[in-house]
DNA sequence: TGTTAATTTTGACATATATCAAGCCGTAAG
DNA sequence: CTTACGGCTTGATATATGTCAAAATTAACA
C-alpha cells in the first residue's frame, strides 16, 4: 500500500475541461457553468495503490476521475472480493453511498490519479436550480444500473472466453471514446483483478487470453493488449453460450 | 401470454397508502403530499404474464407496485436471457430507462398486479420543489446500484448452494419488511427463472433445494417455501467459496 | 544494480455444474 | 373426470473451470 493523498485542493474549471463532453455533458450558460465550477474542486494526486473512499465511510462526494484508472470492489462478511468495475478518466465514481449516506465499496487507484471532487449535497442545490443539470445527475446514476446489469448478464450466462472478449471489447470502446487506439492498449490490472471482475479465476483468464492469442484475435504480453480483430472478438460473444 | 393491460386509470393517494412507508418514505406536509398525489395515476390490474414494459419502449414513467410481483429481464443479442431482478409490493421499477430514454429490459408480471405509474419528467420537475422528494429520488436510484452490485458479487463468488440461500434470505427478509412470514411463503417464479437470476440451471437450482432440504434447512414443496433455520442458511453462505 | 517479491503462464488433476434423458406431479382445459 | 402440458425431480454422464504446483517473467525495492 503506497502513501496517502496530499490535502491541497485547487479549484478547476469544468467549463475549461477537455473531458467536459464525457463528463457533464449538459448544455449550460456561462453562467451557470461558473456556479458549477464553483462546486467543484480538484483533489491532489492519488497514488498507485491509494484509496479514494472505502467500504463503511461517510458518503460526501461523487468523484470525476480526471486521469488514470480506478478499479471498485466490495468485500462479503466472509472476506469474499468482487470487482465491480474499471473506472477511467471522465467517469464518475461513488454513487454507491448516496443511499445509506455511507459508502459500499472501496475505489482504489491503479495507477497515479487526479480525481475532481463535488460535494452532493451542493450538487443536489444546485440540480434544483439549473434542469438540464439535474437530468445529467439522473441519466449517471441510471447508466450505472444498466452497466451493472450488462454485468449481471455476462457473470450469469457467458463462459470464460465470451466474458474475456465482452470485457476486452469493452475497454476498447472506452478507450475509442477518448481517443486513444481502440486496438492496442494497456491493461492497467491484474489477471487476479480480471478475474474477480468476470468470476473467474486467474488461472482461467490467463489460459482464456492465451487462447485468444493462439486464435489470432489478440496479441497479448503482460498487460499490453493488441486486438488483431475486433469483429472476431465480437463473434466470439454469443458461441455456444451456457 | 395474457391479455393485455385495461387502460382505465384512476387517481390514486400516496397520501392513504399503507405502502408509503416502502415506496416513499418522505416527509412531506399535506399540501405537498397532495401534488405527489396529483402525478400518481393506479393503472389497472396486470394479469400474469403480462408485460409492463419491454426492451427497447420509450422511457416515460417509473412504476411502483403496489400489488404482486415482478421480473425483469434483459435480453442478449443471440438470445440468452438473465433475470436481471424479482420487484415485490412497494418496489420501484423502471429507472434503467432514465440514462437512455428507452428500457434496456422487460418487466413482466408473474402473478396478477396492480401498479402506481409515476411520470417521471413531472416527478422531476416536483423534484426541483420538494428537496426531500428529490434526496429521495437520488436515493432509490442508488439502492438499485447497491442491490445491483451484491448480485454481482453472488454471480461472481458465490457456488450454487450459497447463491440459493442468499436467494432465500433475501425474500425472507424482504417478506418480513412488509409484515409477511420470513419463513413461510410462497415462490411466485419458476425454477428456470430462479436460475437466470442465480446464474444455474434450473436441474441445480432443484437440486441445491432438494440438498437444503436434506440438510433440514428449509422444507420446499413445488412452490411454497419454509425456512426452518434462518441462522443455518445464513452460515451457508461462505462455506468454501470460490 | 542486484535481490526479492509479485505476477503470469502452463500442466496435471479434481470437482462443480451443465447436459441429456426419463418419469412424475400438479394445474388447466376440455 | 380425463387428458394434456408445463414444471419439477432425479440419475448418468460430459465438460468447463477450479485447484494445486512449478517454473518463467517482470516489477519493486534496497
Amino acid at each position: 500500500m503506497h502513501k496517502s493523498v496530499p490535502n491541497n485542493s485547487l479549484k478547476t474549471a469544468c467549463s475549461t475541461c477537455n473531458l467536459r463532453k464525457l463528463c457533464l455533458p449538459v448544455n449550460l450558460s456561462n453562467i451557470e457553468m461558473a456556479r458549477l465550477d464553483d462546486l467543484i474542486t480538484r483533489k491532489g494526486v492519488y497514488r498507485h495503490g491509494s484509496i479514494l473512499y472505502r467500504s463503511g465511510d461517510k458518503f460526501q462526494a461523487l468523484y470525476a476521475i480526471r486521469t488514470g484508472f480506478f478499479k471498485t470492489q466490495i468485500l462479503n462478511e466472509d472476506g469474499r472480493e468482487q470487482v465491480t468495475g474499471f473506472q477511467m478518466a471522465g467517469e464518475i465514481i461513488g454513487m454507491d453511498g448516496i443511499s445509506s449516506d455511507t459508502h459500499t465499496c472501496d475505489a482504489v487507484a491503479l495507477e497515479d490519479c487526479e480525481i475532481c471532487e463535488i460535494p452532493f449535497n451542493r450538487l443536489e442545490d444546485l440540480g434544483r436550480e439549473l434542469p438540464p443539470l439535474q437530468r445529467h445527475l439522473h441519466r449517471i446514476l441510471s447508466r450505472e444500473i444498466v452497466r451493472d446489469q450488462n454485468i449481471m448478464l455476462l457473470l450469469g450466462s457467458m463462459r470464460a472466453e465470451e466474458r474475456l472478449a465482452a470485457f476486452l471489447l469493452n475497454l476498447s470502446q472506452r478507450f475509442a471514446v477518448r481517443g486513444y487506439s481502440p486496438t492496442s492498449f494497456q491493461l492497467r490490472m491484474t489477471r487476479q483483478e480480471i478475474g474477480s471482475y468476470l468470476g473467474l479465476k486467474l488461472e482461467t483468464v490467463s489460459r482464456a487470453l492465451s487462447h485468444l492469442q493462439e486464435s489470432k484475435l489478440i496479441n497479448v504480453r503482460n498487460r499490453s493488449l493488441e486486438i488483431l480483430c475486433l469483429p472476431g472478438l465480437q463473434a466470439c460473444i454469443g458461441k455456444r453460450g451456457r
